[in-house]
DNA sequence: CGCTAGTCCTGTCTGC
DNA sequence: TGCAGACAGGACTAGC
């Protein structure tokens, strides 16, 4: 479920635990771990020296060069309870307990998403797509993904490999803004129509961000609350509903195994 | 290269 | 109220 944004709004806040040093780390499914670099016990007595992102993955990195990755899949979440609280919930995975009076706990109901305990995080990502907020993503970086390509532009933008962070809702958002069909051969955009695409892409990220992610069901952030960007959406899950710019129905259709949300008149 | 369908999971909602 | 089936913010694989 999370995408760029709400990992992102994850990321921030957490960002209070910087400086924080680990006390113990207790896995309840050793499954979700997806690698080990190293042992987990190993990094007892370690600080968090920052939160980052990488697409749709959560970093903490600690001293001594030791990371760990987090991707919430379609269900995850990453957030802070205070120590002594004792937790009820279930599908909770992993916990990290430190010294500030918190633990973060990673909780996942459907277990698509995991833990990565890293030590060379180039070799990790090193397939990943573009950060699609960076300067490095626009109008000419699409138009070379894009060219000659005959699958639909929808499933192009959610390939990680060529852009990381873009998920079914902002994919649907974005090609909406940008008045495009998600269907559409993605080699047979124009140059005009690539330009509204990277900027409708990370106009839509941006807003995503400042309204703290979108809650359908299961997102949260580092303090367990719920983002405001459902109440902002145009296309995604609006299916019946009228399309805000001209006011034909929104209708959904399956694009590449994905459910995708668009108006037929609007976007062409 | 790219498409579809299947896989990994659990929970919720809809229709009969 | 029960039950079957569809569907869900992701990502990977096999087979064609």
């Amino acid at each position: 479920m999370p995408e760029l944004p709400e990992v992102e709004t994850i990321k921030r806040s957490l960002q209070t635990n910087k400086g924080a040093s680990i006390i113990k780390t207790e896995i309840i499914r050793p499954d979700i771990i997806r690698i080990r670099d190293y042992e987990p016990e190993f990094i007892q007595g370690l600080t968090i020296i920052d939160f980052k992102r990488r697409g749709k993955y959560l970093l903490i990195e600690l001293t001594e060069d030791y990371k760990i990755a987090v991707h919430m899949g379609m269900s995850g979440r990453l957030y802070m309870m205070e120590n002594e609280t004792e937790i009820i919930e279930k599908h909770v995975h992993f916990v990290l307990y430190l010294d500030n009076g918190k633990k973060v706990i990673f909780q996942d109901t459907r277990r698509f998403g995991g833990i990565w305990l890293l030590r060379d995080l180039d070799m990790f990502f090193a397939k990943m797509g573009k950060e699609p907020l960076n300067r490095d993503f626009s109008a000419p970086y699409l138009l070379s993904i894009i060219k000659n390509r005959r699958i639909a532009i929808k499933t192009l933008i959610l390939n990680q490999n060529l852009i990381s962070g873009i998920g079914n809702i902002y994919a649907d958002e974005a090609l909406f803004l940008a008045r495009i069909r998600p269907d559409r051969e993605a080699g047979s955009l124009s140059e005009e129509e690539a330009l509204r695409l990277s900027r409708a892409i990370k106009k839509v990220l941006r807003e995503g961000i400042k309204n703290r992610g979108t809650t359908f069901r299961d997102y949260r952030d580092g303090n367990n609350e719920r983002g405001g960007f459902q109440d902002h959406l145009q296309v995604y899950g609006k299916i019946g509903e009228k399309c805000p710019v001209c006011g034909n129905l929104i209708i959904r259709n399956r694009i590449g195994g994905r459910s995708s949300h668009y108006c037929e008149f609007c976007q062409k």
